[in-house]
DNA sequence: ATATCAATGTTACGAGCGGCAACATATGTT
DNA sequence: AACATATGTTGCCGCTCGTAACATTGATAT
């Protein structure tokens, strides 16, 4: 069981003393996690997150190397949350449908929309890059999910001559694009009343028509 | 005249007397985008920039109210930045023609490129937001650039029915989830070897294909 | 049962940063 | 020459991150 943000402080098994917390990690992580939601990865604080968890300030420092890495944790919730809505959106269209795919997507903007931080730390540069320039892949389950879609839209309309990475690519950065530019509130100056789940309708089923033809 | 981040630190007048710096606000602003280029928007400290333009850690406060807003300034000059990178970009190519549109965006991709940390500050959200939702419009010249480019495109191939935000905002998410991808190393885990520029004209041809042609 | 060890808390501290108040110096206006 | 204003300095406070040294608890072995 992992302590969700809006779940009480201290749900941790009732102890004579209070002196061992009994699940600190995971309590800091819920923590972390409702602070980071309300004030954003730049305003969070480690301090503020032990005085939620009723600890002291050293404390986090027995499970976590530094802040980053309770941030970290946080942020590998968020793919854990993300995958379980991209594939509950495909659930409830047939597979290898467009609708199923628009589904997806609207999953991936609606996420960010409800968890902006999250999804921000999530997609955010990681300091850790290996040398080989290679980032770290939490999130390639959820991609493989949008990519198996995109296989059986591509079997099924008989698409040959493209890779699914041709495929999919575009749809990603339509759906993170929007996430970002939703967030951010960057519509407000050019476009204030845009409907971001229209938006992604329209546009990934122009992607995927113009992807389908032979110029 | 600006001062680049690439300029010496203390390129003001030279003086009699090093009391007062002379042009520390611009100086300010230099050392604030040469040390965010450097260490990113989080790892910037105004100590640093005040070490960097060699005056003390309390002048700053004569010309800007806070840390973010010396932030914002240097935003500010990214657009500048970006909307002249993007209309070069317009001017290489006829008007009205799919090159010119593709040619836009793979300069907005590139300009994130070269500038991964200023682009964030651009396009991140900014905590001063109106309260009726609207968001401060710095970027608004360098949008209506591409809406004129798609206006042209639009009279051009006699696009009937739709609006040129019904184009516009499309091309703007494909650009910009391209740019946040690729700055952010997120194609690592996934697609390591993806060329973002064969990538944007793809998915922009793509787009103004599927939009192009009634369902 | 009890002694010991490892895990997990605590307090105390130092360095660095952001921001304010009070003071100092240059510039320019009358 | 005298004053007002703009601009920079020092000194200070509160806060955060992270480390070191110490304290408490639960588990394990004898």
């Amino acid at each position: 069981m992992t302590t969700q943000p809006d779940a009480p402080i201290r749900p941790a098994p009732a102890r004579k003393t209070a002196y061992h917390h009994g699940d600190l990690r995971d309590a800091l992580i819920g923590a972390a996690h409702r602070l980071i939601r309300e004030k954003g990865p730049e305003g969070f604080t480690l301090a503020d997150a032990c005085r939620l968890a009723g600890v002291s300030t050293a404390a986090p420092y027995r499970h976590f190397a530094d802040r980053g890495a309770l941030i970290e944790a946080v942020a590998l919730r968020g793919f854990a949350m993300l995958g379980e809505r991209t594939r509950t959106a495909r659930d409830a269209h047939p597979p290898g449908s467009e609708a199923g795919i628009v589904a997806m997507g609207q999953a991936y903007v609606a996420f960010a929309g409800d968890e902006p931080a999250v999804f921000k730390l999530m997609f955010g540069a990681h300091p850790a890059v290996q040398p080989d320039g290679h980032a770290p892949d939490e999130g390639k389950p959820c991609f493989e999910v949008l990519l198996e879609a995109v296989d059986a839209w591509m079997a099924r309309t008989g698409l040959g001559g493209a890779s699914t990475l041709d495929v999919a690519l575009p749809l990603w950065t339509v759906v993170h694009g929007t996430s970002y530019l939703q967030i951010d509130r960057d519509f407000g100056a050019v476009a204030p009343d845009t409907d971001v789940e229209a938006l992604v309708e329209r546009t990934t089923l122009a992607l995927l028509r113009g992807l389908s033809q032979r110029p």
